[in-house]
RNA sequence: GGCGGCGUAGCUCAGUGGUAGAGCAGGGGAAUCAUAAUCCCUUGGUCGGUGGUUCAAAUCCGCCCGCCGCUACCA
């Protein structure tokens, strides 16, 4: 049987329209997602809508609709950017759905009556746009005299009771928590934070709203509704079928990774494992964040009007083309930069020079010269097992980088062999052999095209349907296409289909 | 204010004690199988500043400057 998977990214808040953060976010946990495929596992690669709360509730208003009929416009758009960013997700959920309440309500249960939770009372300067009580000290005063928070938002002075959650007794569990699984946050600095946050003490927090109907019913209490950070995060755990061990993906919790946003760590890595530690439950295994992009330089923002719609950059540039730019141009967790011309740079460069010409030297060779069929291996030079060992040794170092979410060095490892390929094509000259040698000409090609196949398979998560056409075209078949595969040597002989280049250049649309 | 991170070639960054590295960009050459692609060679840096430890520091320690993140908040 298959070792288990489970990947998600986070369920995107449906106040506003899809951005480059949540394509970008959403690709690398498809990378993730199919990588962990291709290597054996079964997979289970969750992605969604977050639906409820007073943003949502106050957004509809505004846009003359009821809040369900809202959220299912705006939970349309996401669904359609998952299609076109490629992303092969198993499920897509949504917090307004009838087996989401019905986990949420029963993880409320739980942690109640573990005794966790009580009654309260709540009053103070509360911004409905952040979701979020502020302190008066938080607070700045503007001439008008109107209160703003420190995010910018207008607050209001509000008063009600709520439920509390007993976070404040969980700090040394959580310390101890992070201290016995070193690899629960990633990157390291994010983790520092996050240790750095719970040392300085937690307050009980603030898990239902009676000011708005816009969300999950508080189980047995008239009147609430649950905070939308319980009832967002609890979405991982629905999809697993929880509580019914019945359920078709029971025994995926706890999921592997939670890939996020920088921004919404701390509900991840201190909120969450708190709740379901409250609640008996394990823990997820990782939490692993994402930096932002700037855009030409610049933040992007709605006031700078330099927001990227992602199906705009992929009509733009192609789909491969930008999952392989977000997954290599910088640092998973860091913050980092695109622009036109890093983009274009990219897909050229790497893309259409580095990779694409070599298959189109290698295979037209052999169409050529080898009347289109698969060469036999021959006697290998010293040359030649240095670049097949090369080649052969990617799938344990993308393996590792995979694993740890460093994408841009798995792709750099994968940009080494091919570069050793270009080399040793140069090298071996293979257009002189045709005539001084030709059976040592074929068996230079064939050392190519055995190096070229671990390259484009470990390259599939990150271009499915880029590689797919270059597999086509190294005569890699259908079903022998996962990194298990790779042990065994490809057919003598096989017929291979004329070359056609796999990535074109990009070339500046006429003015 | 506290905690943490960063500051290395024009650009993006790797490098944590032993005479400075990669990719891109720039320059020169080779080759001409290939998507005018490729390969080789090469210009370029007082490794933020300063003081110290050491036979030896980008690498360890102190201080300073600049940028960033998290967090707290007083007269």
């Amino acid at each position: 049987m298959k070792p288990k998977f489970y990947v998600t990214t986070p369920i995107y808040y449906v106040n506003g329209a899809p951005h480059i953060g949540h394509a970008y976010t959403s690709i690398a946990a498809d990378v993730l997602a199919r990588w962990k495929r291709l290597d054996g596992f079964d997979v289970f690669f969750l992605t969604g809508t977050d639906e409820h709360g007073q943003k949502v509730e106050k957004a509809a208003a505004a846009a003359g609709l009821d809040p369900r009929g809202f959220a299912d416009r705006v939970a349309a758009d996401f669904r359609d950017m998952a299609d076109k960013m490629g992303l092969s997700h198993d499920d897509f959920i949504r917090t307004t759905e009838t087996r989401h309440t019905a986990t949420c309500q029963e993880l409320w249960r739980r942690i109640a009556d573990n005794g966790h939770i009580y009654l309260g009372h709540y009053e103070g300067f509360y911004a409905v746009r952040d979701e979020a009580f502020y302190d008066e000290s938080e607070l700045t005063t503007k001439p008008d005299g109107t209160r703003i928070a420190p995010s910018g938002a207008p607050v209001e002075w509000v008063r009600e009771p709520s439920y509390f959650f007993d976070l404040s007794k969980w700090q040394d569990k959580l310390l101890r928590f992070y201290e016995e699984n070193p690899d629960f946050i990633a990157p390291n600095s994010r983790r520092n934070e996050v240790m750095s946050f719970v040392r300085g003490g937690l307050n009980d927090l603030s898990i239902s709203r009676t000011t708005f109907n816009w969300g999950i019913p508080v189980p047995d209490a008239p009147g609430h509704v649950m905070y939308v950070w319980l009832d967002a995060l609890t979405n991982y755990l629905t999809a697993t079928g929880w509580p019914d061990e019945s359920a078709e993906r029971w025994g995926f919790w706890p999921a592997d990774v939670h890939l996020i946003g920088k921004d919404i760590i701390r509900f991840h890595a201190v909120y969450w494992p708190a709740f379901l530690m409250a609640a008996g439950l394990a823990p997820p295994k990782r939490v692993s964040s994402n930096g932002w992009w700037t855009v030409e330089g610049e933040k992007m923002s709605k006031s700078l009007g330099n927001v990227i719609e992602p199906r705009n950059l992929v009509a733009t540039y192609g789909l491969d083309q930008v999952r392989y730019f977000f997954m290599r141009e910088k640092p998973f967790g860091a913050d980092g930069s695109m622009s036109h011309a890093s983009l274009v740079t990219r897909i050229n460069v790497e893309l259409a020079n580095d990779l694409g010409n070599l298959a189109q030297r290698s295979l037209s060779l052999i169409a050529r010269n080898c009347e289109g069929r698969l060469p036999a291996r021959g006697e290998a030079t010293a040359e030649d097992t240095a670049l097949l060992d090369a080649a052969n040794a990617l799938p344990g170092l993308v393996r590792d980088k995979m694993d740890r979410q460093v994408f841009h060095e798995a792709l750099e490892d994968v940009w080494k062999v091919i570069r050793a390929a270009n080399g040793y094509i140069d090298r071996q000259a293979p257009w002189a052999l045709k005539k001084t040698d030709p059976a040592r000409m074929a068996v230079v090609l064939r050392v190519l095209v055995d190096a070229m196949r671990p390259v484009a398979v470990v390259l599939q998560p990150f271009m499915p349907r880029s590689m797919a056409n270059m597999l086509d075209q190294l005569g890699v078949p259908v079903e022998a296409r996962d990194i298990a595969s790779l042990a065994a040597p490809l057919a003598d002989g096989t017929a291979l289909p004329p070359p056609s280049g796999v990535f074109p250049r990009h070339v500046e649309e006429a003015a």
